[in-house]
DNA sequence: CCCACTCCTTGACCTTAATCAAAAAAAGCT
DNA sequence: AGCTTTTTTTGATTAAGGTCAAGGAGTGGG
């Protein structure tokens, strides 16, 4: 049964968005829910998947890992995102390893429930190939970051992407960033070390202030150019 | 009307598979076949999209292109791929640059067309979300061996996932490439000048012989634990 | 309050692949 | 064939970012 912040948090979802009351219930009812430690796997690639998440609270890590110990994080998942979609309908294994990177709460949501809802529901399908394709836009978006643009500017593009959020006022705004600076070095493809050195050159630039995980955007045109 | 090679083109095509008669006749009537030239522009970044696109034949590349000039081929399409799905789903404009490499046929799917089918076949619902997923984990994987992986192992990759499609013999086949080198080394991130170094380098390890577009691979096991 | 631990920063150095420049080879054209 | 144009190769150099090693700064526990 959900509480309070899970109806929240799914009425904020776009695939529950067009999807009738009824399932959305049949869903909310017959749907896991999973409390998560720090640090826990979900699972690890090459697992088999019969469902898909959503993240309700804390944050969770998508990540490659190379034979010789190399990682890269695909994506740091939030409240509100889903991950393990695109599993389901080509029954494959999962590409990648997911762990929490903190505490956290998921919904489990079987293949089998989901497929029952998509065929009965034409809102569901919609909703469900809607957020398929976001997925793929946003894919698209991420590699065209990573092949052209400097360190520098990916981390820029970092801040800008996750500024949206938060209030426009007269162009001072605040980051709180997902995960430690590791992490976050290892999702822009860049070593911990060129993180810290950029993120350094941006405060010299009077472009931002770094105050822990909290990252202060001083100028946001003046960031936007050097973009 | 669809000539015979388009049939054949369209009972291979996963999405057609699950879509019963009527519908793909539907589609095969009242879609629109396009024949392009060798470097004519589908669509360039930005565009709105109105529908989807199937090729036929030839190849056609899908590229970001950076303010100061550089290019990166996110695809390179051939016969039998589909093409700005995801774009019909959110209402975002083409993410990418859409040119011809050879001169190319390609079928134009309707977007409200389309919308019919899904609405009306649940074959065609399926698909679409196979099809939609399976882009997603083409991308992931794209990701993976472009963050992780160093630039022999990029072209390797390239190597090993074109030859499948051929015989399996005695461990020697030969790949075509879909592109001139300097295509597919956009496509690998790679510079030009670096793919030919590093085929050059695979030549003298007795892993492959180059003949202009074709490339031999002698050793399939050998050139796999390179990898 | 001190210790241990994790996370972050800094500096020196190294590696990879990009860039620049030119030559060589292929492919088209008439 | 002979010419132009495009594509590919090769060599020399450079730059961007990674790696290694060490030091600081927080943070939490006892």
């Amino acid at each position: 049964m959900p509480d309070g912040l899970t109806n929240q948090i799914m009425n904020t979802i776009p695939l529950f968005k067009e999807m009738d009351k009824q399932h959305i219930e049949l869903i909310a009812n017959k749907s896991q829910f999973i409390d998560l430690e720090k640090g826990v796997f979900l699972f690890h690639k090459g697992d088999q998947c019969n469902g898909f998440y959503i993240t309700i609270q804390g944050n969770i890590k998508v990540s490659f890992i190379s034979k010789d110990g190399k990682e890269h994080v695909a994506r740091i998942i939030g409240p509100g995102q889903s991950f393990g979609e695109a599993m389901m309908f080509t029954d494959k294994p999962y590409p990648a390893t997911v762990q929490t990177i903190t505490p956290a709460k998921v919904l489990f949501i079987p293949k089998n429930l989901l497929f029952q809802c998509i065929d009965e529901d034409p809102g569901c399908v919609r909703g469900m190939l809607a957020g398929l394709s976001r997925r793929v836009q946003q894919l698209l978006s991420r590699l065209e970051s990573l092949t052209l643009d400097s360190s520098q500017q990916r981390v820029i593009g970092y801040l800008l992407q996750h500024l949206e959020p938060g209030s426009v006022k007269n162009g001072k705004k605040d980051i709180e960033l997902q995960a430690n600076k590791a992490t976050i070095a290892l999702h822009l493809n860049l070593a911990p070390e060129t993180l810290s050195r950029v993120l350094h050159e941006l405060c010299e630039n009077g472009l931002i202030r770094v105050e822990g995980k909290i990252i202060h955007v001083l100028d946001v045109e003046k960031i936007r150019n050097f973009y």
